[in-house]
DNA sequence: CCCTGACGTCTCCTTACCTCA
DNA sequence: CGTGAGGTAAGGAGACGTCAG
């Protein structure tokens, strides 16, 4: 994904150091990303946009940290480490410890209906796992909020302002070898898997067999619902990145154009007061507080004495004898005690996404 | 050590089903 | 009641990593 950003000569140089890492990886880096997803996941914070605006960043490189919510839980993202050392590294753990009944959408039957297969010895068995102890209530996962519900098919929907529509279409009728039925989850199965998914990302097999024997469902089911939950996490992270770029956008063209128009009235200074431009070369940044031209390495001018607090490192010497850096990021790294531009202020952030952008775009010293 | 095929898992794309406005 | 949109479970293709032979 590549994000070309024209902004002028200004900010050319800092446009160009601008690294998008939005984990849109491509096929080949699949598998590793897919197990690597959790802990990134871990590192990415979808926060406010206004959060990320506001405060000041020193430091060089921009990290841009985004905190997702969980799709239809309002769960931050990513969540909260569990709180209990319940739960443990693989999962099987607190997996095993709460053992609650879900024959909802497959009721362990002995006969297999038709089509079965190693799954289906295998949901015998978590159906005979089920039904020997329905209500071991030993578990972590809170599945305490669903206690009331009556876990066990369709009279599960109790009606009334909830209306659980997605108990169990499939229960009560067996598969029959037609075409592919639609399997619903339950509200339980789903926030099951939601936490599970919370936990990691991916399954290992023993975690998978687990979870399907918990929720009284195929393996096979428990693999898809992983596979169909980290996409629609990633489609929702890309959207989330691509409103920030755009975000992004419209900030660096109004940095743009406000830099032009910053560049237009320092050609006119030159026009009036021509006697600058024989100066040594000079580095120019604005002062982010008065967001003022201030003249860094040039000797005591008027104007530099005035506004210039701080002196920016020299720049290289260009051909038109200004040598105007990138200034908000140059202003912002010169004066890292004033309020930041608003360009380092939207790239400032914690920790995180790996949107980085050099602070100082430094043409290459080739003397 | 290298090669190869089997196997499992992943992402991506698509289809089919279901619910709801 | 019919219909389109949206959500989601599931199928299939292709790629990749691992492992045994």
């Amino acid at each position: 994904m590549e994000l070309g950003l024209s902004l002028g000569e200004a900010m050319a140089d800092a446009g160009r150091e601008l690294v998008l890492g939005l984990g849109m990886g491509r096929r080949e880096e699949a598998a590793e990303a897919g197990r690597r997803d959790h802990e990134v996941r871990r590192e990415l914070e979808f926060g406010s946009m206004s959060s990320r605006c506001g405060g000041s960043s020193p430091e060089p490189t921009v990290r841009l940290t985004l905190l997702p919510m969980v799709p239809g839980l309002g769960l931050p993202w990513p969540p909260p480490p569990p709180p209990s050392s319940e739960s443990s590294e693989c999962g099987d753990g607190h997996l095993e410890a709460s053992t609650r009944g879900f024959d909802v959408n497959r009721p362990p039957s002995s006969g297999g209906g038709g089509g079965g297969g190693a799954e289906e010895e295998q949901d015998d068995a978590a159906g005979a796992a089920l039904s020997s102890s329905p209500n071991n209530s030993a578990g972590s996962f809170p599945m305490d909020d669903f206690s009331g519900h009556g876990l066990g098919g369709n009279d599960a929907a109790p009606g009334g302002g909830g209306g659980d529509r997605s108990c169990s279409r499939a229960s009560d009728e067996d598969d029959g070898g037609s075409a592919r039925k639609k399997l619903r989850l339950s509200k339980e199965q789903s926030a099951f898997l939601e936490e599970s998914f919370k936990e990691h990302s991916t399954l290992n097999p023993k975690q998978k067999l687990a979870l399907a024997k918990q929720l009284n469902l195929r393996p096979r089911q428990v693999e898809v619902w992983f596979q169909n939950r980290r996409a629609r996490t990633k489609l929702k992270q890309t959207e989330v990145d691509c409103e920030y770029l755009k975000r992004c956008c419209e900030t660096l063209t109004e940095e743009n154009r406000r830099l032009q128009k910053e560049l237009a009235e320092l050609r006119a200074l030159k026009t009036v007061h021509p006697f600058y431009m024989h100066l040594p070369a000079t580095t120019l940044s604005m002062c982010p507080s008065c967001e003022r031209v201030a003249s860094n390495s040039a000797p005591a001018t008027a104007s530099s004495a005035a506004t210039s607090s701080t002196a920016a490192p020299p720049a290289a010497p260009s051909s038109g004898g200004i040598a105007a850096t990138s200034s908000s990021s140059a202003a912002a790294a010169a004066a890292p005690d004033h309020r930041p531009s608003s360009f380092a202020a939207l790239f400032s952030s914690p920790r995180g996404f790996p949107l980085s952008v050099a602070p100082q775009a430094q043409p290459p010293t080739s003397s």
